[in-house]
DNA sequence: TTGTAGGCGTTATCAT
DNA sequence: ATGATAACGCCTACAA
């Protein structure tokens, strides 16, 4: 790979690489003629700067960390674009992990982004994380880290996420007042801050209501592949009207299982997750959602970040913003669940 | 960043940078008691070699960049995943670029990936990627490139894709097998290889059936947010009997203009993409569906990417493989298109 | 068995 | 205006 550097131009115009370097950074202590002259046949050349050589000496790498529980999913593809469009106009590249929802990958992946001298990182905790002593750490030592969607108060840092609570309770209440009354919550593993912040607005929509709060009529689902529909079963034995599910794979999961059974749907209410609209327009039955700006969520998150690396003048603010959601309501035609 | 390096250790244990090294790389020529010393030490400080420096050192990175055209894309997703697998498996981490379907930025994205050192590139080609100078030129810079879905034969690599003709035909065959015979293709950008792979594999299914190939019936879309339904209002103005979309997009797309235009399908088969079964499944009016190995031809990449890397014996057998696509069939209750 | 020196590509400091 | 040198963290040939 020959791989031209600021040597092979010294050598080649019997100059010193210190001049050489001046005059491509633009030194204004350099010679007019020098400087074109070497700018020229750096360009002839097609030279390009080593990056791995720069991080080495400057100890930063332009890049920054991006760490995500899946890269397989809507939501965290979108807002990997939104977080890539803001680093790409700020001249940082991205790069990212997967820490497929284990904790000990999650460990493993950070040291990884911190060993690469990542300038910064945003993260969106994975399900089994329960503890961030880690990443309070790296805090400590001035790494700038943004946390996105699942976050956590344990750790003073910015982050950013839907607003779980409101949008859960829009829907829930939706469903309360086209009479539903006993409203089952299919949802995710409980560690997660979403998990918490749903569930929430769930009960706070049936407490405005005076509905009370039936444990039984709560689960929550992992991620493996048969996970959903024994689940659904055993939901459907306490005789719900209405289902609510806190994720895209959930309530697809959800309409799958009630379609196998011929079950009919008066109404099913996915909380967050599908940003593709497309797809729930043409579900069959129909279903309500709650969507998420997951490409904002990105962008936001990703400014935020960007603040903290280069305006290092400004103190972080440690709170999370909520970016509000968008209820998107589809009538089905039947209702035969309904008491 | 008090980050901690070998020569963090030789002063604390009065050694020598070397020594440390040394001990570290378990390397037969130390004194046993100094190793012990030394490996206790580090594991204790958390010692973490910089991989940085490393590949300044020794010209490469352990990262292999993967160069595709959206990540928000549940092919490209699941792609990365098998590729993810395997580089983990093998101690790489992976580098993920999107070229946002841009020439342009293929050729940034590609200098950046060569920039950072990558051990190796998975590419899948920009739909406005006719000319691939650009990798040649890596190429005979003995840089090892695999490409992926999106190929070319302009370039001497090892190739990996479905197996789009085979899979178009089948769907084509089967549409012409349940009656149609004014097949309509909504399909991508010419200019991409699988597009003409399955605009082929159509045209022998029409073939064989002894039915006329009409270009009337066959337009191009591009990616735009608008661009499907007044192409799709096109195509109904030929009065097809049958849709064959090219890929997950085009399908959902003209399902949900067919929808707003109240109009009866008979079956729509969208050819490649529905890597999600259950999305396709609960879709009305169904759709049957081409089934797309993403996951396996991120693999099978990955692994022919990493033959090359490192067992530099073995010459790349410059050829495209190609991995079965199996066709999943949802018959739709009506019919009222066929003449 | 351990230490010294040089180099990977670049820039900053200190000469000249 | 330009050059020599050191340093970033690591490894390795060579010396001791």
């Amino acid at each position: 790979m020959d791989t031209i550097t600021i040597k092979d131009i010294a050598r080649a115009l019997n100059l010193s690489t210190s001049t050489v370097s001046r005059a491509l950074r633009d030194s204004y202590e350099i010679n007019a003629e020098t400087k074109r002259l070497v700018i020229e046949y750096a360009e002839r050349l097609n030279y390009r700067p080593n990056p791995i050589a720069l991080s080495l000496k400057e100890n930063r790498s332009r890049v920054i960390g991006v760490i995500v529980p899946q890269i397989a999913n809507n939501f965290f593809s979108q807002t990997i674009n939104g977080i890539e469009a803001v680093a790409y106009s700020r001249g940082y590249h991205v790069i990212i992990f997967q820490t497929h929802e284990s904790f000990e990958r999650e460990i493993l992946t950070v040291q990884q982004a911190v060993a690469r001298k990542a300038d910064g990182l945003l993260i969106s905790l994975s399900s089994s994380t329960s503890d961030v002593t880690h990443l309070c750490q790296l805090q400590e030592k001035k790494l700038p880290i943004v946390l996105f969607d699942r976050v956590s108060n344990e750790l003073d840092s910015p982050s950013v996420t839907a607003d779980n609570f409101g949008g859960a309770f829009a829907a829930t209440e939706h469903l309360i007042q086209t009479g539903r009354r006993r409203i089952a919550h299919l949802t995710i593993p409980p560690y997660i801050s979403i998990t918490q912040e749903r569930l929430a607005g769930y009960r706070a929509a049936l407490d405005k209501y005076g509905i009370p709060y039936d444990e039984s009529l709560v689960r929550y689902a992992g991620f493996g592949q048969d996970e959903v529909e024994p689940i659904v079963d055993d939901l459907l034995r306490q005789s719900p009207d209405a289902f609510f599910a806190a994720s895209d794979r959930l309530a697809l999961g959800c309409l799958e299982a009630l379609k196998k059974r011929n079950i009919a749907i008066p109404e099913t209410v996915s909380l967050i997750g599908f940003t593709n609209i497309t797809v729930a327009n043409l579900l069959s039955p129909s279903m309500s959602t709650v969507e998420q700006p997951a490409l904002e969520i990105g962008q936001l998150a990703a400014e935020q970040l960007f603040n903290m690396i280069e305006g290092k003048q400004k103190i972080p603010q440690p709170g999370i913003i909520r970016i509000p959601t968008r209820m998107v309501i589809r009538e089905s035609s039947q209702r035969s669940l309904v008491g």
